[in-house]
DNA sequence: CGCAAATAGTTAATATATACATAATTAATA
DNA sequence: TATTAATTATGTATATATTAACTATTTGCG
């Protein structure tokens, strides 16, 4: 009917097609995933954190979750380690090596994004991220995440 | 540094949690993933077309493209033929069958895509798309597809 | 004409996504 | 307290994404 490549879905992949790119190639750069350095990312602004938490700032999915955590854990950047008060809880907390791997990372990411908001414009760009805002805060209740169990009313964050 | 969950790909990822969920519920009511969908509706407006434009319209990469047609093929959703004119080239056509789910189908997410840009409203939901755009035009020459080589100079292509 | 370079499609290897299902544990309630 | 429900993490099967490389053709050009 209308137009499908002006199709909002179509859209948001095109924008991150636009964007992802040149993340990936400096992750690559220093042997990470896209996803692998979300989870580090935000275990650089908090260390030891429980999956589920990682799963929701991540926007991943938990049964995702365990196998980029376990290719983490044998490369050595991160370990898990089971909660005493609630032994369903495990904690992802990072090794000295990826602890250490933020400061090697983060300054192209950081030029990289900043380069962006640059080309993009900083009115243009901020007119986006309101939008994306406003669509996120759209979502109907119980329409959500994965990552988040939808059981009585409530309605739940989203993920990738 | 900055608010990750306030970072644009996590912003883009995000949204895409917010309005995909629906959609893919409708599409496997009818035993189509995603992607299947997206072909199809390719398909559906315009019949018989080269591997390479449906890859480019639907922002699948080729190596993707090939496992999912063979998965449209083997549902007898779709055939394919290799041109006379270039045999490099092979066609994708629906079968009676695959144009026949355009009616099943077509409507639901219509509604459904009617539906989203009710609850997010028309004025917001035109900005969005405006600033979608102007962001997708942003790329830098060179910088865009994977489904599309880059020869010539370098940088690399990119893909959802 | 002859051949290097470009194209279209495919294959291969690894990593994720998606949707379900299950185990272990804890919370809630009759 | 005995059950039942809910939560957290994980296992499983299938579908895609990502990147690199490979095959078959075709094109550009000396």
């Amino acid at each position: 009917m209308n137009d499908f490549s002006q199709s909002l879905p179509l859209m948001l992949y095109r924008a991150l097609d636009v964007v992802m790119p040149e993340f990936r190639k400096i992750f690559a750069e220093h042997g990470l995933t896209e996803q692998q350095w979300r989870i580090l990312r935000v275990l650089w602004e908090e260390d030891k954190q429980p999956l589920l938490i990682v799963a929701e700032k991540t926007l991943l999915p938990s049964p995702s979750l365990v196998g980029i955590v376990d290719r983490l854990e044998r490369d050595g950047l991160v370990m898990r380690r089971r909660s005493q008060a609630d032994r369903r809880v495990v904690f992802v907390s990072l090794t000295k090596a990826g602890a250490g791997l933020e400061e090697a990372v983060s300054p192209a990411v950081d030029a990289a994004y900043a380069a962006l908001i640059k080309r993009v414009g900083s009115r243009k760009w901020h007119v986006l991220l309101t939008s994306l805002n406003a669509l996120a805060d759209s979502a109907p209740a119980g329409e959500t995440k994965k990552t988040t169990k939808v059981t009585a009313n409530k309605s739940n964050p989203g993920r990738q």
